[in-house]
DNA sequence: CGTGCGATATTCT
DNA sequence: GAATATCGCACGC
């Protein structure tokens, strides 16, 4: 297992963000590209409505994501192999993966890595910098701003996005784009353990494979991983 | 502010 | 049949 495995990214690693185009990030295994995706905007134009029936356009800055590794990760979907679920994350990177989770939540990850590598980044949680009516239309239940797109099923529903949209390409001007943000300072990147994941935190190994913006208030709150009870 | 718990349906075993 | 990459509300401090 090499030291990107582990997570132990450089911090000198994220500073070359503004000038690498998104497909060549997104051609990275999800652990190499998690800091270089900080920062970026994911816009989602939804005329039909998407998700909730609200037509328009949301742009997210994103402040936190989570890599999952495929094969190798027992946290991903991917782990047990290609499904019809599955199948965008076996692709190649600069697509959407929309899974439905818990009965009444989606959530959207980048597809990151080449063709056959399944791997991609959750979308943990983001800023609204564009289209705040539209989220807010979409997401009533927010109290605050910053509570729009901060959580991955949250971030999922103020874009609109559900799993018609898994598989979708990115693309200029499309429904889906990624674009430049801000430059992020490589010292404000924090890593630590994935959340929710069985595995990721007290039993046995645990990887910092969760990425964020130090000081962002949009950051979801950490929580370990609870078994349910019943 | 924090902890606890129910809702809910797809996916894979 | 069991587990789930969660959320929002209720309640207690």
């Amino acid at each position: 297992m090499t030291e990107l495995d582990r997570g132990a990214v450089p911090a000198r690693r994220a500073g070359a963000q503004e000038s690498l185009p998104w497909e060549d990030v997104l051609s990275r295994p999800a652990v190499e590209a998690a800091p270089l995706v900080l920062g970026t905007v994911l816009t989602v134009r939804t005329p039909d409505g998407g998700a909730g029936g609200v037509p328009g356009e949301v742009a997210v800055r994103l402040t936190e994501v989570e890599a999952y590794s495929g094969e190798t990760d027992p946290g991903s979907h991917a782990y047990r192999g290609l499904t019809a679920r599955t199948a965008p994350m076996f692709e190649h990177g600069g697509r959407l993966y929309v899974y439905f989770t818990y009965g009444m939540h989606w959530c959207a990850n980048l597809v990151c890595g080449t063709a056959g590598s399944a791997s991609a980044l959750l979308l943990r949680a983001g800023e609204v910098v564009s289209g705040v009516d539209v989220a807010r239309a979409r997401r009533p239940a927010a109290r605050a701003d910053r509570d729009l797109a901060r959580g991955p099923a949250r971030l999922a529903q103020a874009l609109g996005l559900t799993g018609a949209d898994s598989g979708l390409e990115l693309a200029v001007g499309g429904r889906a784009e990624l674009t430049p943000g801000e430059r992020v300072d490589p010292a404000l990147v924090r890593t630590g353990p994935r959340v929710g994941v069985a595995g990721a935190g007290g039993d046995g190994a645990v990887f910092p494979w969760r990425f964020w913006i130090d000081g962002e208030p949009t950051v979801s709150v950490y929580r370990p991983a609870v078994p349910r009870r019943r």
